[in-house]
DNA sequence: TGTACATCAGTGAACGCGCGTTCACTGATGTAC
DNA sequence: TGTACATCAGTGAACGCGCGTTCACTGATGTAC
């Protein structure tokens, strides 16, 4: 059957969507491509009219969860953060709040699908542009003369404590870490003036 | 054939070192048994004499990792490194070092291993064990007011770094996470006396 | 406005492939006499 | 010390399964007349 122009693209953003959450929720090998269209109500077949292989679908999703990130730190996980003085706090809070440890399929990519990346042979330049964007967005931000290098600091802080807050059985460990790197980094990010 | 007992757990060694380099290395799930029996001259059928599952091999596989990384940090890794004043200076040389980076097989099972743990149905204690392990021993070096904070920001900003460094392309990028971190958390070790 | 045709998003069976696991076996070594 | 037997680490073919990808097809929609 054929569908209009309009059908084509709202199937083509609904795959590419539930790709994004999916291969953050359970890792790209993880993901296959029947489970994903049968969950959209579609058959498999009809992947490759909408992307040329998995690999290309990868990339595409990884793209458009690297833009949908504030989306997904404000909005979808906004519901139990405190507001904040300042922006930078603000993110902190967010970045660090249970909602988005355990909520993976709607957050950040870096430590969900970095790891992944990074093993594959072909890896995608699309990381590298996620890395400075978030990068320049935190040093913006920090008006401090050693911008650069807290900058940095502050997003491995973020991505290792998500992911081992992730990774930790414990719940009060796993808290815990959420907790004191919050409060070393808001205090860090005070230090600056 | 039979052989000694003595035979029987130098092959078992061997698999279980072989599995902790490629799971750390290529992932767990891009790990297959049949490849790897054969790198070690076996055939994949012999595996079963060994272990009870791959889940099995897993398991032991990151609890021998997790003993051997002081190992693979000091001894492996050691050659680009300067010596510095303090222990705790030297493992954050260490750790965040250019070796350490290309080198995955070798090193560390938090930046490589955690993200695929994390996202298993069946997650293992042992991460826990490993992250309060490395935790205590930063945790002793610091003799501040503060060492609970810092601990954990030292190990998020650690296995944050290390694993971004390995995910961008980009060599230049890459080797500046490595340094600045670098910098700024030694810098955070000698704001403690 | 009504009809004939072309398009192509989506269907579903089929493909080759590599995976983890099993199983009947082999034969060098350890043990008992 | 020499012989007969039991053990069991390792062999290699076979298993069912799910994967990514292909392909001949269907039929609702857009287009041309």
């Amino acid at each position: 059957m054929r569908y209009s122009q309009d059908q084509w693209q709202t199937t083509h953003d609904r795959i590419l969507d539930e790709a994004a959450r999916r291969f953050r929720a359970d890792g790209i090998d993880n993901t296959s491509l029947l489970p994903l269209m049968k969950s959209l109500g579609l058959t498999h077949g009809g992947f490759y009219a909408h992307f040329r292989s998995k690999q290309d679908l990868v990339e595409a999703a990884l793209q458009r969860a690297g833009e949908q990130m504030d989306l997904a730190t404000s909005e979808v996980l906004a519901a139990e953060v405190p507001v904040n003085d300042t922006r930078l706090k603000d993110f902190i809070y967010r970045y660090l709040s249970r909602a988005h440890r355990d909520n993976p399929g709607a957050g950040c990519v870096l430590p969900t699908m970095s790891t992944e990346l990074g093993q594959r042979r072909t890896p995608s330049e699309t990381t590298d542009r996620i890395v400075m964007d978030r990068l320049t967005r935190i040093e913006q931000e920090l008006s401090d003369s050693r911008a650069d290098e807290n900058s940095i600091l502050m997003l491995c802080a973020l991505v290792g404590a998500l992911q081992l807050s992730r990774c930790i059985q414990d719940p009060e460990l796993s808290d815990k870490v959420l907790k004191l790197t919050r409060r070393r980094l808001t205090a860090l990010a005070c230090e600056q003036t």
